[in-house]
DNA sequence: CGGTAAGTTGACCTCGTTCAACATTCGTGG
DNA sequence: CCACGAATGTTGAACGAGGTCAACTTACCG
């Protein structure tokens, strides 16, 4: 018995007013401003949550919201006819969903853990747009951010061995966690494959062959520590 | 050889390949309208040549003009650290150079062909682009056009064979040149390696592969005819 | 406890790379 | 015109990275 590789698991979000207190404002280097993109998610717009492995939003479906990620990790994943997935991205809280989405949505995204999203109308948006030139420019390099993350993923996917390939998302994945002890991981191996292009197997493998080099500390298989290069 | 990435443990392999770019967004379909951009190329923008495998633009360097290519065929790829090279995009006639780029390239263009562009100034785009919704919803859907595909490639690359990654390029390069007869390949094997992620040598043996199976007709190494599906 | 899912490890095999030889085309100079 | 070398493409043989299958461990949860 094999469990479908994306059956989209029909767990309702769970829809409730909280205030978020604000959320911590992300290190990283990469990601363009969002000052503008962000003050739209103000007052009223509420929070959704969602449960481990249940389904935010569906390729094909309309994307009527953009959604600004409070808490938890969202994998955004493509699927091929025969059911093979690929995991383009791993959106972590303070990052957008639907940015590069105009009519429909052009991927699934689905809780990696407990999720916690706000989100605003998408019709609201494109009328900010129209008014707006900060909140264009911001959507504008979001989305060639993201275009020059792929182009590089690509890149990596053909050049780089498969440790080396897990040591450059983990230290990647350690960039946007600033701390000093050891990282947890929110994903499990089976989308750390799908996400790198390679079995589970390899996956593990790719771990063990760092541990062994010394260029990670693993505490327990989801709680890692990148070393600094000799 | 089968190509079903999970088949079941057959001993005697059914030949047969998916078929199947059918359904799924071609790149003609994937490919948003361009009127108003492109008249923004009118009477003032003069055509520059250049020859076959110089350098068209150069990744970090200041991205001061927009191109649409009048004719040839531009590879746009990106460089690893070590030399690797990606061609994540072969730019045909009628296609923008510099869509997804704000202040410099984030890739570097090199002329396969012999290659004519036309080009205006970026700062004209800017201003356009401040006063005309048009133009925004068109540079828009684009970019986003643009994500789609890399998101679609690293699927590819990830979930196909070698052979079968061939005929999916072929099967999308034919789509873009409507043609009865043969269809002459702009570049050579070493680019098509780099764009679908393998070696020279795998490939040629892609292609005797597909040729020896009548999945494509070839009349010489550059000119391909793809058959219909059985 | 027992059951299930996740992770790790080993054995084997496949696909693609690498290295090498050879074929073919093309441009240049004799 | 042919001779020659330089690219470019094709084919073969051996090797290796990673996939597949299977066994085992561990953790979690009833």
């Amino acid at each position: 018995m094999t469990f479908s590789a994306a059956g989209p698991s029909n767990s309702t979000p769970v829809q409730q007013m909280r205030h978020t207190t604000g959320h911590r404002a992300e290190p990283d280097h990469n990601r363009p401003r969002s000052d503008t993109l962000m003050s739209l998610f103000g007052s009223r717009s509420f929070a959704q949550h969602f449960q481990p492995n249940s389904t935010i939003l569906l390729d094909g479906t309309p994307a009527d919201a953009l959604y600004l990620i409070v808490s938890g990790t969202v994998r955004c994943c493509t699927i091929s006819e025969d059911g093979q997935r690929q995991i383009f991205r791993f959106a972590q809280s303070g990052e957008f969903l639907g940015i590069a989405d105009i009519e429909t949505w052009h991927f699934t995204g689905e809780a990696v853990d407990h999720v916690i999203l706000k989100s605003i109308p998408r019709r609201q948006v494109e009328r900010a747009l129209a008014t707006n030139p900060d909140l264009r420019r911001e959507m504008r390099a979001h989305i060639c951010a993201q275009l020059e993350t792929r182009e590089k993923q690509l890149l990596s996917l053909v050049t780089t061995r498969a440790p080396e390939r897990l040591l450059q998302f983990l230290s990647e994945f350690a960039a946007t966690r600033a701390s000093t002890g050891y990282i947890s991981l929110p994903m499990g191996r089976r989308d750390i494959a799908e996400h790198l292009g390679m079995s589970v197997e390899t996956v593990s493998r790719a771990f063990t062959v760092l541990k062994d080099r010394h260029l990670i500390d693993l505490a327990c298989a989801e709680k890692f520590k990148v070393n600094a290069a000799a």
